[in-house]
DNA sequence: TAGGTTTACGAAAACGTAATAGTGTTGAAA
DNA sequence: TTTCAACACTATTACGTTTTCGTAAACCTA
């Protein structure tokens, strides 16, 4: 590099030993004082600007490359009043959901120039409380989140207000909430599990059980809703005690074995895979045979229905897709405000992504 | 709030708009304005300064807190030229070993006031290199990251090297290379094989085949080596056809199908779940009772291993306790950075992570 | 040669904060 | 009365950018 010998080199032995055997961050300031020019010349040199001669510009632009300089992204993001960062809130990452959506999310986040920091809530009202304030103060440019559990069963969502007033645009997925005016992305989860109940009753099932969480979580609530309304529609008797609501994951194989003393029972629907596997197990043990004895149906395709012995049918939940569409529309809108400036006009979209029945051993 | 009426309020009355009815995030330079004081000011009565007389400071932080003012983080990041942020780096995330890293990770990192900001690299090197380039200008403090494949393959690490030099502490998990100087935390691949394959032998088992991956995954190593060397030091015969390397993942159940014609073979260790499973499988459709006729034994004990029929013993890998550790070496290498600024004698660690053996119904 | 237009650069402001270094007023000690 | 400290506050700088505005010098034109 003939570079570091024009006349303009001022570098000091301990400087160059810092910069090319450590290679130091460099700033503008710095390669302004080794050339003997001004930072803005600098500046604009390396942004092409035809406001510099070319022998400058040149100069400067040979000289930043030889240092790797590389614009400092806090900087940038402190003028230009954006991040570029996407903030992701959710309850848990170590669920196969869950981590589906948030690869969703990075590949349209990345595709866009976008990075994407995450929190996880835990479930937590508290910790999602203190994440988002956290994320608020200028960190990020906006938020793609799913409720907690103790959020939406404390009904209390002033931080999503909140942060919603101070102009940042949220994107809301799967467990979302209608007291909040903003963008989201769910599936239909009554019809969905309506699909998915009739698809037993088609297949000559008559007495299905529904394996379900506790009511405050929404989506659970609404694929009761479509269990229930696809065996009144089919003329099928609602028994209150087919339906069981797990609390606690830990103890559901004895609550599920309980339920299926109840030998005439012929389906289980579940709302999740844990439920479904755990229901299978609990067959096997007394001595039934999914499918035959019992069929059985899961809510949210992921790893272990693909999986277990047998393979069990689902209905099919993308998370990738979610976390794309959520991607999209957060970036839509960040990028459409900036232009305009704050356009009033709220027009918050709700997106349904599409679900389907993956047919599997568990069902025939 | 009587405050707001004091004869400081010079609000207009968009300001009053977009302040109370909107709540916009408002900034120390504003605070000071409408109270006619100094930026200094209003700083130093929010930080409880001394300096400033009572009145003014108490006047200051009610009117702060009543705009529910917070410091801009990106504005304190540029200023203190730390982030609060933590880098991660891992080939996927849906995946269940890198999931429960970054919940370690990100436990210890929420304890300390750290944020995570996490990047897929999809196993593909150039997605790697750009992240890390994104990341370290600015972005964040320090990495946690752990190989890609490719990376590994090519034995490409400038732009860890890089990284590095510029100052930026990085801790390298499960994945890592010897060719680099930093933190690491593994566990030990080698011995931990090693003992599976042990106990398959104390149980009478004979014929252990190994179903791994592609030589160039360090960790995939490492385990042959340690399965080698257990049959070696038991006296039993190393045969290289009762090895097979899975490349791709879709088609592995045909070769391990033909790997299990040979019916003399009575126990199989995989390197992961998703091989030990479809070994099962496999076995199954041959009419093998799992584990009369053959045991499976895989490393990282994950949700398949758990769930599956017959669940599958496993070599604890825990992915929470790796996360765990490597945010905290990685925070306490950045907080004593902070102290010294640059204490020279670089004594990298590397920790290994105790694993165990969870025995289930695939051995017996 | 006066006036105007390029050319090539620099100064300064702004983003939001915190810390250091002032500054002016008051009151008390010398 | 002078001096000096205490008090209460402000100005300035710095973090690293980008950009707007400004301005010399050189060249051109009538």
């Amino acid at each position: 590099m003939s570079l570091i010998k024009t006349k303009h080199t001022f570098i000091t032995k301990i400087t160059i030993i810092s910069f090319i055997i450590m290679k130091r961050k460099v700033t503008l300031k710095q390669i302004a004082k080794e050339l003997d020019v001004s930072i803005s010349t600098v500046s604009k040199s390396l942004r092409n600007s035809l406001e510099i001669g070319e022998e400058t510009r040149l100069k400067v632009q040979a000289f930043a490359k030889f240092y790797n300089y590389k614009p400092n992204n806090i900087a940038l993001s402190l003028k230009n009043r954006k991040t570029k960062t996407i903030g992701i809130i959710i309850p848990e990452i170590v669920h196969y959901f869950f981590s589906t959506v948030i690869n969703g999310i990075e590949q349209v986040a990345n595709e866009n120039g976008y990075s994407v920091i995450i929190c996880l809530s835990d479930d937590s009202f508290d910790k999602e409380v203190r994440n988002m304030e956290m994320l608020a103060n200028g960190s990020i440019d906006g938020f793609i989140m799913s409720l907690s559990k103790e959020t939406q069963l404390k009904g209390d969502f002033h931080h999503i207000t909140e942060v919603i007033n101070q102009g940042m645009p949220v994107v809301m997925f799967d467990r979302v909430t209608s007291e909040i005016l903003c963008d989201k992305v769910i599936i239909d989860d009554k019809s969905a599990a309506y699909e998915a109940v009739q698809s037993l009753i088609d297949k000559g099932r008559k007495k299905i059980a529904l394996v379900t969480t506790v009511d405050y979580v929404s989506v659970g609530k609404l694929r009761t809703d479509g269990y229930t309304k696809a065996l009144l529609d089919n003329g099928l008797p609602f028994n209150e005690n087919l339906i069981i609501k797990i609390e606690d994951v830990d103890t559901c194989e004895v609550i599920i074995g309980q339920l299926l003393e109840d030998k005439a029972i012929d389906a289980v629907f579940a709302v999740n895979e844990l439920f479904a596997v755990t229901s299978i197990k609990a067959a096997n043990k007394m001595g039934l045979n999914v499918p035959n004895d019992l069929a059985v149906i899961a809510f949210t395709d992921g790893i272990i229905s693909k999986y277990s012995t047998p393979t069990i049918t689902t209905v099919s939940q993308s998370g990738k897709k979610m976390g794309n569409k959520a991607a999209k529309m957060l970036i839509e809108r960040l990028e459409l405000e900036h232009e305009d400036d704050e356009e009033e006009e709220e027009n918050y979209k709700t997106e349904v992504i599409e679900t389907h029945l993956v047919e599997r051993e568990s069902t025939n």
